[in-house]
DNA sequence: CATGTTATTGCAATCAATTGCGATTACTAA
DNA sequence: TTAGTAATCGCAATTGATTGCAATAACATG
């Protein structure tokens, strides 16, 4: 729970009020592990707090990510949050059938983002990158979807 | 306006019905050199179609879309449409600062996609990749207007 | 050319996300 | 400890995009 405390600490360096509504964000972020839809926050900051309002969600957790606290990532449409993992930063590989979500170790974006450099001066935003596709168990199901149509 | 003729040809071997409505979106995104937001779309289209509705100009690029006549990109958080490219196939570069978008070719990719397919099996999709950043010019003024500061 | 079927439209409602604004409250500084 | 003030919140309205549904119209068929 290092994290938390540090998360708490930069919002205070940087002038921003600790409102219990912040707290509660950062707490239900921190304790779970996966990435969390906005929704999912809203309803489990409700329980300890009945006052909160969507939107203030949204604006903490904007807040969050613009400190670096917490990481946006896009499951299917929706926008998803985590707590920002600094040892393991890592990207995502989403499937559009399942939606399941698979980390991707940065280095395998290291390349392409020197090629943008070097070829156009383009510095791509690739701190959360993200890539929909299919994941290999949903490439299986689908092809024996289709045989059995047969 | 080969891609005009070869549009209306698929929608009707798909079996898709040839309304005034789908002919005015395709001769708007066709007459434009670049892409085009939505309601851009839509304004244009009122002009000689004034019962267009906003609902019919999305359903319209969506099926254009899934006809693979127009290409969606993602410009800043809005979508915007251009007719598919077959021959000059490209990605593209947003800059986060200009909102300009500049082409990328296919070649950049895919390496890319070649390693996620055998280090995971994941199959990307990357037929209309945009990636966004800071072009070369922004990031000329970002650093003068800095210097400025001093 | 007339008719029936069904895709498509227009409208209104809805959804996720954002924003304007007056009321509230966390913090600062006396 | 107590005011003062600016950040923040809650609420309601708004935005871009999508969807349900009844009315309409494109097309196939006779």
């Amino acid at each position: 729970m290092i994290k938390h405390e540090q998360a708490i600490e930069t919002l205070r360096l940087k002038g921003h009020r600790l409102t219990p509504q912040r707290l509660i964000v950062l707490s239900i972020i921190a304790s779970s592990d996966g990435h969390m839809g906005v929704d999912e926050v809203f309803q489990a900051a409700k329980k300890t707090y009945p006052y909160m309002d969507i939107a203030t969600v949204y604006r903490t957790l904007h807040l969050f990510k613009d400190l670096g606290v917490v990481t946006e990532v896009a499951i299917g449409d929706r926008l998803h949050f985590e707590l920002t993992d600094l040892d393991g930063h890592h990207h995502h590989m989403v499937c559009r059938a399942c939606n399941g979500a698979f980390n991707l170790s940065p280095h395998y974006l290291a390349e392409f983002r020197d090629t943008l450099n070097k070829e156009f001066g383009f510095e791509p935003d690739l701190e959360h990158f993200a890539v929909t596709g299919i994941c290999i168990d949903c490439q299986r199901s689908e092809f024996e979807s289709k045989e059995k149509q047969k």
